[in-house]
DNA sequence: ATGTCGATTACTGGTCGCAG
DNA sequence: CTGCGACCAGTAATCGACAT
């Protein structure tokens, strides 16, 4: 039976309330490789004296003193535990507590089961780290240290969220049991990782971002310095990264083949005038439209027109509405002139 | 890797005239 | 009326060279 010592001003009070509001779910949470089942997740109290006698499990028990003060023997070496500190017991690792003669000491406790499952689907980048996290916890001392990194923290979260059943609290209380984890093994760690974080070819992210930016903003007079500035980026700088992608395809190349595909678009499967095309995929003029679809299409728009609906009335199964492919540069004959 | 500058090239928009 | 082509001046894009 454990006994509460309440005090006011006890941030994890709250906890005593539904004890094992945590428990009665069935959290599994996988990361990487691994499956991460709890088993016990609660805040409890030890009354003054109170002893737990050598013990052991097959699993990972993470114990937080978040009030009170007393001892524990990790293998055979004896450590005071007060407020603050935080230890973890692994599989097969003998373990005695004992709270102080004096006063009571509090204990929150994640008791997780960790299995490796391997998942060929998961990203490689969570997989490496949660590898290099899995091998840290198993290497962790066998002593104390301070919650540097506030995990306890983590276990309020998870009540909390469990208490409100707020939307998302199921996502919640596992993100906060990953925290729990991760934090355990920051607190022990110096920092360095053999890992990194997945970073980004930032010259092909940067192409790939101004190109959609385009085909949603190509029909209101876009340039080059709107996209640069979008991207945070010097117009010539922005030059450089589509040079570099596609060397044959500069920044205006690029938006005139999203306009005039629109146009193809508009031609083959529309009976809107030239001129009404050419203002709504971005020409100035119709005037404009037929100099440049002359110059890429080898023809006219009206000619291109009527050579693609007469073939549509002879084909009308073979293009399917919005199967059509209407690239600039397809090869037929009104290849363009490149 | 990125920005600035300057020379060069290409584009843009307006206008006009011609043809069907 | 619509589609098309030509012309021209202003503007924007391109790109090499250089600096940070």
């Amino acid at each position: 039976m454990t006994v509460r010592f309440a005090r006011a001003g006890f941030p994890y009070e709250a906890m005593f309330d539904k004890g094992d509001i945590l428990e009665r779910l069935d959290i599994a949470v996988h990361w990487g490789h691994y499956e991460i089942r709890v088993l016990r997740f609660h805040l409890t109290s030890f009354e003054p004296g109170r002893i737990i006698n050598f013990h052991n499990h097959s699993t990972y028990e993470f114990h937080f003193i978040p009030r009170g003060a007393g001892r524990v023997i990790l293998g055979d070496q004896p450590h005071s535990l007060s407020e603050g500190l935080l230890y973890l017991t692994g599989p097969g690792v003998m373990h005695y507590q004992e709270a102080d003669g004096a006063q009571a000491m509090d204990e929150l406790c994640l008791h997780v089961d960790i299995v490796r499952r391997p998942n060929p689907s998961v990203d490689p980048w969570e997989a490496a780290e949660a590898e290099e996290c899995m091998q840290k916890l198993n290497a962790l001392p066998l002593r104390p240290a301070a919650d540097s990194h506030g995990a306890m923290p983590c276990f309020l979260q998870a009540y909390e969220a469990c208490e409100s059943k707020r939307i998302g609290y199921y996502t919640d209380i596992r993100m906060q049991v990953i925290g729990i984890l991760l934090k355990t093994i920051q607190a022990y760690d110096s920092g360095d990782t053999g890992t990194e974080a997945p970073s980004r070819d930032m010259a092909a992210y940067r192409y790939d971002y101004a190109v959609r930016y385009m085909e949603a903003n190509y029909t209101s007079g876009l340039r080059l310095e709107d996209v640069a500035e979008k991207l945070d980026l010097s117009p010539r700088q922005l030059q450089r990264i589509f040079r570099g992608v596609d060397r044959e395809r500069p920044f205006s190349r690029v938006l005139e083949d999203i306009r005039l595909q629109a146009v193809c678009d508009r031609l083959r499967t529309g009976s809107l005038s030239i001129e009404r095309i050419a203002e709504l995929e971005g020409f100035s003029t119709a005037a404009y439209l037929h100099t440049v679809f002359r110059k890429r299409m080898g023809s006219s728009p009206s000619v291109y027109r009527k050579a693609k609906q007469s073939e549509l009335h002879r084909h009308p199964a073979d293009t399917p509405p919005g199967q059509i492919d209407h690239s600039p540069n397809e090869v037929n004959i009104y290849e363009p002139n490149v």
